[in-house]
RNA sequence: GCGCCCGUAGCUCAGUUGGAUAGAGCAUCCGCCUUCUAAGCGGAUGGUCGCAGGUUCGAAUCCUGCCGGGCGUACCA
């Protein structure tokens, strides 16, 4: 519908200027917007007032003659002029009652498909050598919901979990790993069920032994340098740490697989390519021993300019040399026309110097964006980064338990007499899909704070009340599984059954937002209102003790999509839907 | 020092690349269960949009300066 009024006006515009009322070379970008107040229609524009200078007519004249010259159109009601300027438009309800009607027939629910592009998107990345905590839950949540909506508008999305599997850090944990499997071997794995104590544990024995230190410094450059017998307990390891994350997914609800695992140790035989490269293009520089590059527009603390260290004075690689490689193979191998980013704010810095770099070093085409879509800081309740009341870091999967624990008591509570086995099942839902939609429902890039009082509170803009919503709709058809809906029509007649339609009606230009920006709050607002539309309506408007059998029809359908867009969008944030709870 | 981000109702947050009277939820107060799940619905109270200038028909949004907070800034990622 808006993309509707943009052509109609786009067509306009082209009228005025054959007409020579507008100056030819104008650049108006066509601005529809939805409408904040019913009595402005559904849709205005400012057009008139962004050329009246251009025009030298005064806006609401112009105003006039973008109407008199506006091509016909059946889904448009009436237009008017309104304030300074503004045109605004409403929509014809038979014509938004027959596209909702289309919906329903369309298994996309009538969203328009763009253009499909190649997009690799970067998300989760743990480090393999500890645990997953808190800190990873919001790359990889709203990462994935990301993936989803840009897989449901029919991109080809290639999901990238750069783990960190390569380091200095490793010979420690080697070492120590090697030390349990020479007692017993299968002591190793079971100490290793625990990475956070596993590394803590190797850290100890690091410091307070030189010959174990010593042992870890040999382990890491035997690692490096291909030993057969360092790689197998490498691979020993990071298989071992990985299934600890696979689980975490799984319990999650997140769709990474082990195939999308590309760690850093993937690009390890790349990186001496990249400093060559460099090299012959004259862009590397030797600065205190290390090998980096300079590039203008960066500088230090010192107003000096600031480097991308390429390779340190001690001949290993950072993080900087590792996605540049990958930046090469997401646009090489991948074909990726754009790359996503989902990392931490704090690291805008690193991401602007390595992607200025690989444009200016060829490593990808500037057809190809490079969008680091970073993400604020997830604090505890007294404004502090989240941490355990003794200080140390919150383990995901603890998380996610505690959150489930919670939620089992509220559950249980609003069903005394329910089974425990159903009571554990929604409880898991619930609770996942509790801190997920807290998480995703904020803007992506400030801070927010962590409550698990807040998110379970079941009010309000929580996910429970949207899990609610959609079981009251499912309630609607447990009821009405026999009724015959072919040939059914929606009527948009109530002032509720309109707003619902109206709702509906959004899904499309919702998801544009979402995909474009990577910003699946924007999602979480629309199905908050969604449901907040259909528990109107759902007051007001009986639906299965109807006045009239088309009335009844109408209204299940109405009931029908929006079951499937709740559905549809909440799956589209990675939260699954009950059928009671 | 320099750079990036933030400051909106008592609290948690929205505010669509400048648009119409700044919006939700929580909390507080008032109503609504003999009819499809009340984890719900309807209503009320509550804001000098950090401060001061500027740009414009129009500013929470853009520019400048200040105040307050967070983060980053050469061999960790």
């Amino acid at each position: 519908m808006k993309s509707h009024i943009q052509s109609l006006l786009e067509q306009t515009l082209a009228t005025l200027i054959q007409l020579e009322i507008v100056p030819s070379d104008i650049q108006a970008r066509i601005q529809v917007d939805r409408t904040k107040d019913k009595s402005h229609g559904d849709f205005a524009t400012n057009l008139a007032m962004m050329l009246t200078k251009a025009a030298r007519k005064n806006p609401r004249g112009l105003a006039q003659l973008i109407i008199d010259n506006l091509p016909a159109s059946s889904h448009i009601a009436k237009v008017e002029i309104a304030g300074p300027g503004f045109i605004n438009f409403f929509i014809d309800e038979n014509a938004l009652a027959n596209q909702l009607q289309d919906a329903l027939e369309d298994e996309k629910l009538g969203v328009n498909l763009p253009e499909s592009q190649t997009i690799v998107v970067d998300y989760s990345s743990p480090n393999l050598a500890k645990e997953m905590h808190v800190g990873h839950l919001r790359s990889t949540i709203i990462g994935d919901s990301v993936v989803r909506t840009l897989e449901f508008l029919g991109h080809n999305v290639i999901r990238q979990n750069h783990v960190g599997d390569w380091g200095t850090q490793f010979g420690m944990l080697l070492a120590y790993m090697e030390e349990l499997q020479a007692k017993d071997g299968n002591k190793a794995s079971l100490e290793l069920s625990d990475l956070e104590t596993f590394y803590r544990a190797a850290k100890v024995r690091f410091d307070e032994s030189e010959e174990f230190a010593t042992r870890a410094r040999n382990l890491v450059v035997e690692l490096q340098s291909g030993d057969e017998y360092c790689n197998k307990l490498w691979r020993k390891f990071n298989d071992i740490s990985l299934s600890h994350c696979h689980e975490v997914y799984n319990k999650l609800g997140v769709s990474l697989t082990r195939d999308d695992v590309h760690g850093e140790s993937a690009y390890n035989d790349d990186l001496a390519q990249v400093v060559s490269d460099l090299e012959t293009q004259g862009l590397l520089t030797e600065s205190a021993g290390a090998k980096v590059v300079f590039q203008e527009e960066f500088k230090n603390k010192d107003g000096e300019p600031l480097p991308i260290i390429i390779q340190k004075a001690d001949g290993g690689y950072l993080y900087a040399t590792t996605d540049l490689a990958a930046m090469r193979y997401r646009a090489n191998v991948l074909t990726a026309d754009r790359a996503l980013y989902f990392v931490d704010l704090r690291q805008g810095l690193h991401f602007q110097q390595v992607f200025s770099l690989a444009k200016l070093a060829k490593f990808v085409p500037d057809s190809m964006s490079l969008e680091h879509l970073g993400f604020g800081t997830m604090n505890g309740e007294d404004g502090r980064p989240f941490k355990t009341r003794s200080g140390g870091v919150v383990k995901l999967a603890d998380l996610l338990d505690e959150a489930i624990v919670r939620a089992n008591e509220l559950v249980r509570s609003k069903n005394p007499d329910m089974d425990d086995a159903t009571v554990e099942k929604i409880a898991k839902v619930v609770g996942i899909s509790s801190v997920k939609y807290a998480d995703l429902s904020k803007n992506r890039t400030s801070d927010y704070i962590f409550s698990f009082d807040q998110m379970l509170s079941f009010e309000g803009n929580t996910a429970p009340y949207l899990l609610y919503a959609y079981t009251r709709v499912a309630g609607i058809f447990k009821r009405a599984e026999d009724i015959d809906l072919s040939g059914a029509k929606i009527n948009l007649e109530h002032e509720k059954e309109k707003d619902l339609g109206n709702k509906l009606g959004q899904f499309n230009e919702i998801l544009v937002r979402v995909s474009a920006k990577g910003q699946p709050h924007v999602l979480c607002g629309y199905l908050f209102e969604l449901a907040g539309a259909f528990s109107s309506f759902y007051e007001a408007c009986p639906v299965l003790n109807a006045d009239s059998e088309a009335q009844k029809q109408s209204r299940l359908l109405l009931a029908k999509l929006t079951a499937r867009t709740l559905k549809q969008g909440l799956a589209l944030l990675g939260i699954e839907t009950l059928e009671q709870m």
